[in-house]
DNA sequence: GACGATCCTGACGATTTCGTCAAGTTTTAT
DNA sequence: ATAAAACTTGACGAAATCGTCAGGATCGTC
């Protein structure tokens, strides 16, 4: 797609073009994210999302035609960003550093994006029915490459032998609960809410309490 | 089979007594418990349970007076078996021993009776908004005893230096998503579905993977 | 065998929800 | 200026849901 390269603006005087329906799209999928979070798909309302996008219901309708079409694409944006912090985990690497930037990454990322990180959990949980198939390959296929870096560091005595699947299952398992767990998480650490310097803590604890 | 106890029989030429209440609740729970965790709260109709558990719909209502109080119910019941696998986090036990046995059986549990998991992994991943104050408490003091354990195993040398409280957190986290998030551990494992087995595989790794 | 307690049930009403529509207004391009 | 495209909106219809109710069937006990 790429193509027609060049000149991407138009005239555009102001700086509304195209803009509108962006804007109008972002604000209601920042709302939905949150009520689909907090109240799951059944839960969640066209009119609430619709009231605090400030805009009438139909207007909703408008951009999307489906309570289902926004919820499918908010699985998609998610996705999108799903194996970022895996990127760290390369055979090249040095083990230690690899695996501490993952989990720093990855921690800090579900703290910023709270609600997409429950939004996604809520609908794993469920079965993940919305996961397209190309999307669980792809996921699949990441996993694998991952699984293939340790398993270079445990053939050249770098790592533990432990599987590398588990493993990683542990650390999903560990990072993804501070984020979607965050109430039980402040409740066990006595705390009134998670600030940062509790996801910093909780990394230095996870990578301490690892054999490496 | 193979009951027929010693002295239980009442009178009861048949064996009605009260029983009738209790096998139909027991099954309205049973069917909500799957129903609930599947598709939550709001997803979950109630003529859709009356259907699955046999019953007319006017005839749950008999049972239980709304669709919250059958949501609380199984709160409740659900978390008295909460803390049972912490029972083996004893000061006076050996670390090893004592953590394997709890790592095992909260392994073990969750996959017996994975609905109720998800069931309450779903109400936490909410804000446990159905958690009485009471049962949050005994959450912390439940919480706060084992880490007490973990702490005097740490005075005495037997334990790595490391928060509990993070140190359970990782546990909670990594045991509850085997059987919470099964299809994606499946995928990841690439089974088709998860079996004994895989609980068992995974009880070995998480406990060779914790550096103890 | 009768009588009170427990259990069962079809039909119903009030409310809410999804999604549509047709008619308006604003923006953009020529 | 003008016409097409994009956007906005109040009102509406069909369907689903929660929870109720009044009366009938069974059960347990004397």
């Amino acid at each position: 797609m790429a193509r027609q390269s060049g000149g991407e603006r138009k005239k555009a005087d102001g700086d509304n073009e195209g803009r509108i329906r962006a804007r109008n799209e972002a604000k209601i999928l920042e709302v939905s994210v949150r009520l689909f979070s907090a109240k799951g798909f059944d839960g969640t309302t066209i009119s609430e999302i619709a009231e605090e996008s400030g805009l009438p219901k139909a207007n909703v309708y408008y951009y999307f035609k489906t309570k289902t079409a926004i919820y499918e694409r908010l699985i998609a944006e998610v996705f999108r960003d799903w194996d970022a912090a895996l990127r760290h985990i390369r055979p090249e690497r040095d083990p230690r550093e690899a695996l501490a930037d993952y989990v720093r990454e990855k921690l800090e990322s579900s703290r910023r994006n709270a609600a997409q990180s429950r939004f996604f959990a809520g609908e794993l949980l469920r079965g993940g029915k919305f996961l397209s198939r190309r999307q669980r390959q792809h996921m699949l296929e990441v996993t694998r490459e991952a699984c293939e870096a340790v398993e270079h560091w445990i053939s050249e005595g770098r790592f533990p032998e432990l599987d590398p699947r588990h493993f990683f299952i542990m650390i999903w398992a560990t990072t993804q609960f501070y984020a979607d767990f965050a109430p039980v998480v402040a409740a066990t650490l006595e705390v009134p809410r998670l600030r940062k310097s509790d996801f910093d803590d909780a990394a230095d604890q996870i990578l301490k309490a690892i054999r490496l």
